[in-house]
DNA sequence: ACCAAATTTCTCAGATAACAGAAATAACTA
DNA sequence: TAGTTATTTCTGTTATCTGAGAAATTTGGT
């Protein structure tokens, strides 16, 4: 699996940004090349292409699984895992948003509302506080409403909705 | 500037989240505890409540300047410099979206694009990463488009974006 | 111009995360 | 069951990030 040029310049700039959203760059290295690649690749494979240790490889994998972005597959003859993402963007992009959200946001509206019902009981809280966990809470639970709407649709639905374009603005004025 | 524990509680969350999006954590607890206060904060203030050195205070309310999200505002008989953020969730909203796209995004879209005519150019290239490479970049151009549209809108205008929910997602089935 | 206060920049230490390599475990084959 | 290969877990090192404190600079007042 020697690298093209075009593939080397891609997996380093998707590392980056997937380093700048918080996710560890080896991670977004081994999945920019296997969006990059046809077939299912070996650890071994991934491991040469990249330059990374054995281990690393084997521990980026496990994330992307657990993000369900990646998954095994077994090829006739060989008796080594291989492993292949998603090839449609549309449904990869809507399994990142389910998984932040549950590992986000669902945790933040938590939080907020917690914080919100401990504002409320302690006479010591200033009033400006609850009203500004309120406007957050609020905010959230739209959010949070339009991502589990999103993830229910299908990747073709989504491209649709997104090609309406201006059509979904023009609802609000 | 003591922080009652609903403060506390909340900033630490909101450290955490900002981190695990790819912000400083004292970044995000410094602009947290602008959202929790109605009145412009001194550096020395924001200091002392959050426990943490006056220089990185200033590192970080720098940074957050920089995204446009906290605000200088003079105070009389005060030479010190205060510190607030915006006051509605919806435009703050829009502005990290604006910063976020002009930071990610749009590089991103660039490099696809430079990756897509260098594929075509190479002979080497197998066929499939430029196949690849226009998936992704048809993606990226309606996500690039969306957030323009969207943060053409007033803040109360994607609040009512958000309110009308179902509406919006029966436009596709 | 000088002094004092405020702010920023610089440098360095500590904490954390990333990663390589070794060791251990598991899975398959004969 | 022994031997081989694949995979994971563990451990220690390296790199990076974070943030404190000092030094330098800027700003404002007299």
């Amino acid at each position: 699996m020697k690298l093209t040029p075009t593939m080397e310049k891609f997996i380093l700039h998707w590392g980056e940004m997937g380093w700048r959203w918080g996710i560890n760059r080896s991670v977004a290295q081994v999945h920019a090349l296997l969006m990059m690649t046809t077939k299912p690749l070996s650890a071994e494979e991934i491991c040469e292409s990249l330059g990374v240790a054995r281990s690393n490889v084997s521990n980026s994998l496990k994330e992307l699984q657990g993000w369900g972005l990646v998954r095994v597959v077994h090829v006739f003859g060989d008796r080594r895992e291989h492993f292949e993402t998603l090839r449609d963007v549309w449904e990869m992009f809507l399994i990142i948003l389910r998984e932040r959200k549950k590992r986000e946001i669902d945790p933040t509206l938590q939080t907020l509302r917690e914080c919100a019902t401990d504002a409320a009981k302690d006479k010591q809280e200033p009033p400006h506080t609850g009203e500004r966990l309120a406007e957050l809470i609020e905010f959230m639970e739209l959010s949070s409403g339009w991502a589990d709407r999103a993830q229910a649709m299908s990747p073709a639905a989504a491209k649709r909705l997104c090609k309406l374009g201006d059509k979904v603005f023009r609802l609000v004025g």
